[in-house]
DNA sequence: ATACAATACCCCCCAAAGGGGGTTTTTATC
DNA sequence: GATAAAAACCCCCTTTGGGGGGTATTGTAT
């Protein structure tokens, strides 16, 4: 691979994209196609600006990184998405990968991993910053992950349905959906329904 | 005033520093005296760089930039502080201020706004951004405000706490507790605790 | 002076949650 | 074809929470 390496940012951070794009410029290595902030405004210059790396960041301000992610792969296969985001929880990290990125950098990286991330993402490797690779590589009993079903419930629960209402809402027995709360209490080691909410935003599982 | 304004950053994410950087000397209005990512390192350096302005960040990976605002406005008063975050809750900025912060940026602001608030804040004034000035001047009936015990209840109730635990580890009566509760739901129109928990977080009560 | 908000307290009653124990069927995965 | 995890279901019993009503005492701002 001989050619320049054309990326793409959209965050909406206008600050951080500035010091981006500087350093990406100022590095030689690549040269910055399109600076967005929001996921439309991205969505529409890709077309053109054919990057081979996009840096996104997984809280745009009209939609979820995430759900982008899996729309520019369907879209554009060939471009690779390297993250850039402030979290470093397992879950996002997780589902960001099952999406199709090729990376994950977190905002608060050394500038150097930037540029080895972009670097990796093009050549077709996949890249992960240092902190996020030590979360990712902790044995898997630390990591909560929970099945469709269960993180449904979650959402239902913290969203002050009661059992029958949920139960009413997904067509299930009352009963059942009292075995899943049990269950989801014990998972996330909560004493009660306080504490699984809390849980649950802490490490943005819902 | 005729001297260029010195600027300290503290902010942990340092992609965002370096662009800040580039741009607060390119402007040619004021000078970077200190560049830190945590608080620790911020403290040390405030004695002797001598800033008119410290860029403060409220999500610091050793402590929160409220208290640390606090604790620099006692130790430094004559240090203005801008702070700059992602947040734009009403609590989190009437906090700040009340910290003694001069001003308040988002991260998504526009590069004007940051030098514009570097000369109003060394200057004396109170600087918001835009979003953020307008949030603070929507009627008070929007926002939700806590007294003191109320705040206090809500995070023992987020932490999992039943009425009777509280009211021990308080020294109130347990029916006081329920009241407490009772007028919480009200207050964030929550109709059960999973929901008064997730009001508490995604506000940012807590 | 008085109105208001904050603080602290009390009763009744029923709905909901939580702890304990289970069973069965389906669907992957090895 | 065995194993395991997910999904769905059931009963008993106790504790906690939530809805409805209150009252009294502060301090403070108008």
């Amino acid at each position: 691979m001989n050619h320049i390496i054309r990326v793409a940012i959209v965050d909406d951070h206008k600050i951080l994209t500035e010091g981006l794009q500087g350093l990406i410029t100022g590095s030689g290595l690549a040269t910055v196609v399109s600076v967005t902030h929001s996921a439309s405004d991205c969505r529409n210059s890709l077309g053109f600006c054919k990057p081979d790396v996009l840096l996104l960041d997984v809280s745009l301000p009209d939609m979820s990184g995430l759900d982008f992610c899996k729309e520019i792969k369907t879209q554009f296969p060939e471009i690779k998405i390297l993250a850039l985001t402030t979290h470093n929880e397992y879950s996002i990290v997780k589902q960001m990968l099952d999406n199709g990125a090729s990376g994950y950098l977190i905002k608060n990286a050394m500038t150097e991993e930037i540029l080895a991330g972009i670097q990796a993402v093009a050549a077709g490797k996949t890249f992960l910053s240092h902190e996020i690779d030590i979360l990712m590589k902790r044995p898997k009993e630390t990591h909560i992950w929970l099945s469709q079903r269960e993180q449904e419930l979650l959402k239902l629960v913290a969203e002050g349905l009661t059992n029958g209402e949920i139960a009413e809402r997904i067509f299930l027995s009352p009963e059942t959906i009292k075995s899943y709360r049990k269950n989801l209490l014990l998972k996330l080691d909560a004493k009660n329904t306080a504490v699984l909410v809390r849980i649950a935003l802490e490490k943005k599982l819902i």
